[in-house]
Order: C-alpha cells, then structure tokens, then sequence
DNA sequence: GACGTGTCCGAACGATCGTACTATTGTGGG
DNA sequence: CCCACAATAGTACGATCGTTCGGACACGTC
C-alpha cells in the first residue's frame, strides 16, 4: 500500500492538492515565518497547532518528527531561496552585473516581508553550530551550495575580464557573506538606519579591488548604482 | 563604559567571600561555557544544577529569576572580554598596531578554550535579534561599546597619520566586524580550515585601503606580520 | 449502502521547564 | 562555643515540551 500511493504521489498527480497537502504548505509557511523570529528550536507544535486553531497530534501527523518537521522548514526556505534570489539573478548578464545582482537580491530577500526575523539560514546556522545532526548538516550544504554559486558567479566575471585573472573568487565569496551578516547585525540587531549604506559601501570596496587589473581605475565610479 | 560589576557588590563588604559568593561564580562560570554552546535558553536550571550536583531550588536562590541569571552570565563575559581582549590590546602603540592588536586578540578570544561555543555576544546578538528585553538590550550596549571601541582605536590611528585623514572609522569598525562574523562562520559552522587565512586576508586588505592616503604603496607590504 | 483510506482530533504519557514555599543544614562573628 | 542568619535542600505547582494511540469524520469507489 505504500508502494501504491507513494507511485501514485511521484508520478501524474497533476490533479488535485491532496487536502493534506494543502493544510501541509500552509504549516510550513507559517512555521517559516516563526523559525525567522524565534529560531527553529522555538518553533514549537503546540504553538503552530494554536496558530493555525489545529490540534497538536493533527499536526503532528504531517511530520514524523520535530526534526523532520524542521527540515522540511529548511527546504522550503532553500526553494525560496532558490526562486527568490538565485534564479532572477541568472538572468543578468554574465560576469560582474551577475555578480551584483546575487548580492542585491541576497540583501533584499534577508529583509524580506515574508521572513520578519530574516534568512533563515543564517539565524539556523548560528543556533546550530554546536549541535550536531541531520538539520545542521543540512543548513551546511544549503549554505555551501550558496557560497559556491556565489563563488562561480565571481569565476564568470574573471573569464569575461571584469575582475582581474589572479582573482581569489573563494575569498570573494568568504567576503561578501561577511559583508552580508554584517548586515543583518546592523539592521536587526542595532537597528542602524545606515546598515544598507554600510553594505553598499563594503561590497562596492570588494568589487574596485576586484577590477584593480592594472591598478588604475581606482577612483570614481565609486557609488555607480546605488539605491535607496 | 560603565562600572560592569561595580553595581553588585553595592556598599562595602571588602570581608571575606562569603561561601555563597564562591559558589556563585562557579555557578555562572559552567553557565557561560554552556551558553557559547546551547544559546542562552539552552541553559537551563535544572541542567546547570545537575552539572554543579547541586538542587534546583540551592542554584536557583542565587539569581531572583531566569532572566537575572542570563544578565549575569552576560556581565560576566563582558568582563572576561575587557580583560582579554581589550585591555591587553590598550597596551600596544597607539594607531595601526592597536588596531592590529584589537583585531587579533578579538579572533583569538572567540576561539579561546574557555568560551566552547565561541564569543556569547556573537552568539546572544543572534539568538536575540528578534526578541525585546533588558537581556537583548545588554546585549546591544555590549555590542555598541566593543563597535565604538574598535573605532576610537581606529580614530586614533587617523590622528597617528596611519590611516588617511577622510577614514570612515564607523565603517570600518563595521567591516572588521563582518570579517569576524565570516570567521566564525566559516571556522565554526563550516568546518574552513582556512577560516583563519580568510580573515587575515580581508583585514589587511581593509587596511591597506585604510593606508592608501597618497593611494600608491598599495602593493608590498602586503601580508606584513601575518602568523601562524 | 458498506467500505477503505486519508485527515484530523482528544486525551494522555513522561519529562522538563521556571518558580514558590518551607525545612534543614552549615558557617562566621560575638 | 553559640546562635543568628546565610546557604542549600526538599517538595510541589502549573505549563509546556515531543510523542503515542485510538477513534471521529469526510471522502470517492465498489
């Protein structure tokens, strides 16, 4: 019987959502939204159940466990992630403008309406760094699969000339998530209304040094497109 | 900076250390190591009592609440981080090498053996960004004084001559602050054996821009005193 | 109309949380 | 040496934690 459904789950199945399913996406959602804030420990059943005005067993059924629950959390973050910040962002031109954009939409996506306490990666991978296990483990690779998109958008630019060839991209990349928990310091914690201007300024640093192929073009240029 | 723990021991009382004053302190000295590593509500009384294989009510009678225990664990790293890292680093010459010496003591304490899960502060600012309180809000005051103390060192540095005369001094407290968030990300989290090298290399990058007055000796000199 | 199946609820479990009260012990100043 | 008082233990409380289990209700299919 579970060989039956779960064939029938993975193949066709383009008719309807399952209500299950449905009430499913809407727990993840919300329980999304509480992991920003109070972490992913604090995302407790009983609260979500009261939430959503549903019992905590039903909703327990949805999850085999607080753990899976949680890493179903995470996935859906990384989705998000993924269509919010790394898909728009290919389709900017290859080399530097790509490059810009990863980091733009990265920042605009950390202060998302939709996440009020921020990525949830970085508030999960500083509540996890000492706790072993399957979540961790999983907040990991998202996190290096992001490093290293971030660094393979910097290696383009070097092939397209926009960033000089003895280019470090790893570094690069190291920096610009530097630069960003910079930024959600700033922003969220102290509340600094300069904390965008701060990034700004760091990563338009970053990016001089990176074009410096023969040293020159230093000055001006400074702030190009600078926003808000 | 305010008399961290002048306020406690109110009047007089330069007598002996009354027993229950001892035990106290071993008390929050478990705690804080607990706390670099499980956040501040992982630590928990009854955890903290079985560890100490005290009762839960004997421990609990030292702090009027929860929240009293967490400020204390608080000041208590605040005061060990004076120690370890400010003050020593007040030693060195005024300009460059104190900032240097800032920099490379902070590293040095958020892997300090006696901090397990790294700088509580770091790990605190992130546990609490979303959640109001007078513990965040020490959290906060601790954070802005570091950040005002780095750039007072860096001020200085401008008055020495060492870094040029239109030096942004808040931001660049701001960037050597993400340097360090990147490091403990990348050493703690992500496992980077060259966590460190990283860091390394954004800082004196950061301070050979800081340098550039008459912008050329910008090559050179490039991994001066670099360690390890 | 009976049935199987997916969805959810109610109640309960043992554990642990922070905190309050009342003993009991121990220790230091006269 | 003694006794007041500081320090610790004991016990209990209401909440909430994650998890289990059996059943209620709503289905689309024979």
């Amino acid at each position: 019987m579970a060989a039956v459904q779960g064939a029938a789950r993975r193949a066709g199945r383009a008719r309807a959502t399952r209500k299950g399913e449905r009430t499913r996406e809407v727990i993840l959602a919300h329980a999304l939204r509480l992991a920003t804030r109070i972490g992913l420990e604090g995302v407790t059943i009983g609260r979500l159940a009261d939430d959503l005005g549903m019992s905590k067993s039903g909703l327990f059924a949805h999850f085999r466990s607080k753990e899976g629950l949680q890493i179903e959390i995470l996935r859906l973050a990384a989705a998000r992630m993924v269509d919010d910040v790394v898909k728009p962002a290919l389709t900017a031109p290859r080399g530097e403008p790509r490059v810009r954009a990863l980091f733009e939409r990265w920042l605009a996506w950390e202060q998302s309406p939709s996440l009020p306490g921020g990525c949830p990666f970085v508030t999960a991978s500083f509540e996890l760094d000492d706790r072993p296990g399957p979540v961790r483990d999983y907040v990991v690779q998202t996190l290096r699969d992001w490093r290293d998109t971030f660094a393979g958008a910097a290696r383009i630019a070097v092939q397209e000339g926009h960033f000089r060839r003895d280019f470090d991209c790893e570094q690069f990349a190291h920096d610009c998530y530097g630069i960003g928990l910079a930024f959600v310091h700033a922003s969220r914690l102290m509340g600094d209304p300069k904390a965008r201007d701060r990034a700004d300024a760091a990563f338009e640093a970053l990016l001089r040094a990176a074009r410096a192929a023969d040293r020159a073009p230093a000055s001006a240029s400074a702030a190009s497109g600078r926003r808000r």
